[in-house]
DNA sequence: TCCGCCGATCAATCATAGGA
DNA sequence: GTCCTATGATTGATCGGCGG
């Protein structure tokens, strides 16, 4: 299970000043999701996180409940019909459907060890 | 914009700090293994038993903490070094355990 | 080779808890 | 009560790996 309780070439130096192990460098590259430049002069493109509206996640959140998973032609549809990216709608389930099986894994342990001892 | 967004959905987030002692497992967890602060799912299942908190709780602890001390390492140096002396302390207890235990076996 | 999905993680943000 | 920082949770999006 452990494989790094050990410094490989580090006899034990450092103890006042932390070094910089590669996780503290790892940097995520920016969105690229939604169109660049749709307003030239502000010249500031989508760097950002998309703030989805209340009345996008109800109708996705609508459609979850009817399908799981989308098709391409439905997909379509609803980014449309939304104002999205086909990819917003696609990472939406795909989030989705990550956070629904989580939810039913954090609710059937909580109360489910006592089958003998009570 | 209209940032009134969710001021309903999000109501169960009546968060609850951990325990001392749960904190102190996570904190003990995550400076022992500062090179790679990635717990296996066993490991995190571990920890939740032992902090009596759930496994996406773990998770979201390392989340929170790994990105927050990368953010601002020398805001968690005094952490850090607090959490390296404690356990410098319990592995020099067992060196000397052992050490003790190997001279009376040789005399 | 491209695409979608999964699992894990990142990174920014939300909202509350706790202390001064 | 007010203000500010610490911290747990949420979530749109990325990363790497897998299968079709």
């Amino acid at each position: 299970e452990d494989k790094d309780t050990a410094c490989p070439a580090e006899p034990c130096p450092s103890a006042g000043t932390a070094q910089t192990f590669d996780w503290m460098r790892v940097k995520r590259n920016p969105p690229k999701t939604a169109k660049v430049s749709e307003y030239g002069l502000l010249g500031q493109p989508n760097p950002i996180r998309t703030n989805f509206t209340t009345k996008q996640l109800t109708e996705l959140e609508k459609e979850f409940h009817f399908n799981k998973y989308l098709t391409r032609a439905r997909r379509v549809e609803i980014a449309a019909t939304l104002e999205l990216n086909e990819t917003q709608v696609k990472i939406w389930f795909q989030n989705r459907r990550m956070k629904q099986k989580k939810r039913e894994k954090e609710g059937l342990a909580p109360a489910a060890v006592s089958r003998s001892a009570k | 914009v209209m940032i009134l967004r969710s001021r309903f959905l999000d109501a169960r987030r009546k968060r609850r700090n951990f325990s001392k002692q749960a904190t102190e497992i996570l904190n003990e967890y995550f400076y022992s293994h500062l090179s790679n602060p990635y717990p296996s799912e066993e490991a995190k299942e571990e920890l939740a038993k032992k902090c009596s908190i759930t496994v996406s709780q773990v998770s979201n602890w390392f989340g929170n903490k790994r990105i927050r001390y990368k953010k601002n390492i020398g805001k968690f140096q005094e952490e850090a070094n607090l959490y390296a002396a404690k356990t410098a302390v319990t592995a020099a207890h067992a060196v000397a355990a052992a050490v003790q235990n190997n001279q009376t076996n040789s005399p």
